[in-house]
DNA sequence: CAATATAGGGAAAGATCATTCCCTAAATCA
DNA sequence: TGATTTAGGGAATGATCTTTCCCTATATTG
C-alpha cells in the first residue's frame, strides 16, 4: 500500500534501503505461516529476513507492522495466482476447476504443512485485532466474489446450468478451499485433494 | 484418558480436589479457542478456571498439559454430539445432512467467532509438536471416517446412490466442515451456512 | 564539502510470562 | 491422634521477548 516500487532515479533523501522489501516480506510470511503469529519472535524474523532487530523496527512500526505488511504481500501474491487462472479463455466451469485445483496444489505435502497465512495467523489475531479481522473478512469476501463471478460466467457460456444458486455455491466452494488448507496441514496427497475437488464440481451440474 | 470419573467412596489418599475437572477444562478450552494457544497466558487460564497458578501446576504438568487435557475434553464433547446425530433411525442421507447442519450451527454468530479448537490451536501447535500433530490428524481422520460411514449406510438404505465415491466424498465433506469453522469466524449467518450445506448435499445424488 | 536525512546493527532496557517454592488446608492411614 | 499424602494459593524466580537507544554508514541537498 504505502510502498510503490521505486525506480532507481526516484530515490528518497537518506541512505537507501539495502534489502529487497518483497523478498524480506516473503521470508517473513513463511515464518508467520509456519509458526503462527505469537510463536514467531523478532529473533525468528531477523533470522529469516536477514536483518538486525533495529533494522526491522526502522522499516516497520513493530512486530504487528511486519505481519500486516506480510499479510498484504501474501494476499497480493495469492490474488495474482488466482487471477491468472480466472483470466483465460476456458469455460467458466473449467476455470472454477482450475481455481480449486490451485488450492489442491498448496494443500498437500510441504506447502500444505506451511498452511495459509489467512487461515492460521489471521484467525489467531482476528478475535482481538479489529484491523486484522477486517483484512481477513475482506480476503474471504474477495475469494467468495471471485468464485461467484466464475459461476456467473459459467452460466453465460453455458458450461454451468442456469438454475445453480450462485451465492450458496460460491460460499460452499469458499468453505471447501479454506477447509482444504486446514486438512492439508495434517497430510493428504495431491490426488486425494484433487479427487475431493472432482466431487465438488458435481455441485455445478 | 488418565482420569476416570471417581465415585465418592473410591477416593485417593490426600486432600480431595475441590474443583470439577470437566468444568475447569470447559472454561480452559473456551479461552484457548478464543485466544489461541500462545496468546493464552497462565493468568488468562487461572482467571477462567478460577484457580491459582499453583493449583493449575498441581493438577497439570504445565501449560501444554492443560491444553492437551482441554483438547481431549473438547474432542469427547464434540464426538458425543456427532454420535448423537449419527445414531438415529433416519436414512444415511438425512443423517449426513444433520451432521453437516451441526457444523453450520457452530459456524456462525457467537459460537462461530469462538472457532474450533482443532482448527485454530491445533494448527498453531501441530507444526512443532508431534504429539499435538498426531492428535489433530487423528481428529480429522475420525471425522472423515464418520462421514464415510454415514455415506456407506446411506448406500445400504438406498438414500445415497451406489455409484458415489465414498472416500472422495467424505474427504470433500470433511474439508467443507473444517472450512465452515474458518469462514464462520469472519461472520456468516446460520442461513448462509445451511444453504452451503444444502448445495453440498447435491454431491450425494 | 558541510548539513541533513535515512538505513544498518547490536547492546540495553522494560515487560511479560511460565514455572517453581513454600506454606497452609484437608483428607486417609496406622 | 500423629504421620502421610495430596490440594489450594500466592509470592518469588528465571527465562524470554519486544522495543528503544545509540552509534555508524551511506545517500541527497545546497
Amino acid at each position: 500500500m504505502t510502498e510503490i516500487t521505486a525506480s532507481k532515479t526516484m530515490r528518497g533523501r537518506g541512505r537507501p534501503r539495502e534489502f529487497d522489501m518483497n523478498e524480506a516480506l516473503d521470508r517473513a510470511l513463511r515464518v508467520f505461516s509456519e509458526r503462527g503469529y505469537h510463536a514467531t519472535s523478532i529473533g525468528n524474523l531477523t533470522d529469516a529476513m536477514q536483518l538486525a532487530s533495529g533494522s526491522v523496527y526502522k522499516a516497520f512500526k513493530d512486530k504487528r507492522g511486519v505481519f500486516l505488511a506480510a499479510f498484504d504481500r501474501y494476499r497480493a501474491v495469492r490474488s495474482g495466482k488466482l487471477r491468472a487462472v480466472a483470466d483465460t479463455d476456458k469455460t467458466g466451469y473449467e476455470r472454477i476447476r482450475d481455481a480449486l485445483t490451485l488450492y489442491a496444489d498448496v494443500s498437500h505435502g510441504q506447502a500444505g504443512k506451511l498452511g495459509c497465512l489467512v487461515v492460521s495467523c489471521a484467525s489467531e489475531l482476528a478475535t482481538f485485532d479489529p484491523e486484522v479481522a477486517k483484512k481477513v473478512a475482506a480476503a474471504m469476501d474477495t475469494n467468495e466474489a471471485v468464485l461467484r463471478d466464475l459461476i456467473e460466467q459459467g452460466k453465460k457460456d453455458g458450461s454451468v446450468p442456469a438454475h445453480i444458486d450462485g451465492r450458496a455455491t460460491a460460499r460452499l466452494l469458499l468453505c471447501l478451499v479454506q477447509g482444504m488448507r486446514v486438512v492439508g496441514k495434517t497430510g493428504r496427497t495431491r490426488d486425494e485433494m484433487v479427487a475431493a475437488v472432482g466431487v465438488a464440481m458435481k455441485t455445478l451440474t
